[in-house]
RNA sequence: GGAGGUGUGGCUGAGUGGUUGAAGGCAACUGUCUUGAAAACAGUCGUAUGGGAAACCGUACCGUGAGUUCGAAUCUCACCACCUCCGCCA
């Protein structure tokens, strides 16, 4: 959500962010409704105000005769306040529905394009495997090592349902260990939140209106939310943060479930899209600057590639269109894993900054050093999907002997194996 | 699952339906005093929004939402959260 009055003071930036996102959003409409609003507000506190004023020389009267003489008289005067007061709520819901769809503004860095394929490489890195063997995918290694069950899976949990075991089991422990000791030492505080979460954080998040259908729902309403991002922002809901406590950095890590409704012919197999999976995730509050949130968007970027580095897999790193970032977001990178097998890069990370975008509509506040209350700005960034990583560790480590050779950071979380499947 | 209770500002804690946006205390801030600090004393001290150059004025907010009333922190209903006891379970 943005200030009213900056999208009022700035109708013309509104409407370049609709057009740069590929949106259909009528900035007009919602500027007239807000006419319409400051109108209705005005007639209901003027109305009100008479209503004060005439009702507190109620207990000044004389005798009781001449009470409930200023009684009758006031009646239809409070007609006249209720119907007012129910115009203006009526609008403010026309109001609020309009206000979360308005965009956030993308920034000026932001590749324009209406979607995905306007997306710019920024970063190539590491060496490509070149195999002297047909390389597998990691569904058919993985199957052949007992590391997972897909049959089986599809067989419980339906389609996209899977079972990781033993050594699939082990090495998703062993990333987890070493990510673990990997943030803690850039100052990440781990968190293991409720997955479980009412509607505001979700709204909050910006994942609610929008994406509303791709969200898993219990029979009490509550939903499951598909990243730790929306309960590590809920935490700080409507809280007033001191700035000394700025920038908190959490390293969140859950279970996600997601409904993948309307991608049901996509990545059919394996464990690229799945319902269910682990993730730790990068989430970040840090005072109201521009130059801030750019700086720790730079870093939890880095970090995440940093990480990928030192397993040794190829990535690149994509700057995502101004179509393809959704509404919130300001500028959003990708890191995209090489996958030998089809020879093209798969995404792996997403980071983002936000602005107050998120904060606003959470309503997470921190008192400034001048005294003033504002709304802090937030960011976030995959630090490591499981299983989803698996697939592209396993097929770049791949050796001619159906065996996946393990990268030396793991070895110490892996009783220093070397192998697996040996 | 059953029975009862509670929810007021940064914290604590009053609040018979009528100048209560809300006493008192703590914390914080400013000043006096002091070489400095503490103590003491005096003053300031919620958020949002509309109007105004400003002083200031209007409106809303006492867990959330609706209702009763001329008027609601106070009464009614629903929801949310917390506490106590009983039962059940890990």
């Amino acid at each position: 959500m943005l200030d009213i009055k900056f999208i009022k003071e700035n109708p013309d930036i509104i409407k370049e962010a609709v057009e740069k996102k590929n949106l259909s959003f009528n900035v007009d409409e919602l500027l007239a409704l807000e006419e319409k609003r400051r109108e209705a507000l005005a007639l209901f506190e003027s109305l009100r105000t008479e209503q004060n004023t005439l009702s507190d020389k109620i207990p000044q009267a004389a005798d009781a005769e001449e009470r409930t003489a200023m009684i009758e008289a006031l009646k239809p005067l409070k007609e006249k306040v209720q119907e007012a007061e129910e115009n203006v709520r009526v609008i403010m819901k026309e109001w609020q529905v309009l206000m979360l769809q308005v965009p956030n503004i993308p920034d000026m860095s932001a590749p324009i394009g209406p979607d995905e394929s306007a997306n710019v490489v920024q970063k190539t890195w590491g060496e490509k495997p070149a195999f002297d063997f047909e390389p597998k995918d990691h569904i058919e290694i993985m199957t052949a090592l007992g590391m997972a069950d897909f049959e089986r899976g599809v067989k419980v949990h339906g389609f996209r349902g899977y079972f990781l075991k033993d050594d699939g089991v082990r090495l998703c422990f062993a990333i987890w260990n070493y990510a673990l000791e990997f943030w803690s030492k850039r100052g990440f505080s781990p968190v293991m939140p409720p997955v479980i979460t009412k509607r505001e954080p979700l709204m909050g998040c910006g994942f609610i209106p929008q994406g509303e259908e791709d969200i898993y729902r219990a029979q009490d309403g509550s939903y499951f939310v598909g990243t730790s991002e929306v309960p590590l922002m809920g935490m700080y809901m409507d809280e007033v943060l001191s700035v000394e406590q700025l920038p908190i950095k959490m390293l969140g890590f859950s279970p996600c479930y997601r409904l993948e409704a309307g991608s049901y012919t996509k990545d059919i197999k394996g464990l690229i899209r799945v319902h269910e999976f682990y993730k730790m995730e990068q989430v970040v509050l840090c005072a109201a600057s521009h130059e801030e949130s750019v700086r720790l968007h730079e870093e939890i970027n880095a970090n995440t590639e940093a990480f990928i580095e030192s397993f040794g897999i190829p990535y690149e790193t994509m700057v995502n269109a101004t179509g393809d970032m959704g509404l919130s977001k300001v500028k959003m990178y990708d890191i995209n894993l090489w996958v030998p097998k089809e020879e093209t890069y798969r995404e792996i990370s997403s980071a983002s900054y936000f602005h107050d975008f998120q904060t606003r509509r959470l309503g997470i506040r921190y008192k400034d050093t001048d005294g003033k209350l504002r709304y802090a700005h937030s960011l976030n960034c995959t630090a490591i999907p499981t299983p989803r990583i698996l697939v592209s560790l396993i097929e770049n480590f791949q050796q001619a002997d159906g065996t996946i050779r393990i990268p030396e950071v793991l070895r110490p979380y892996l009783n220093n194996q070397e192998y697996i499947g040996k």
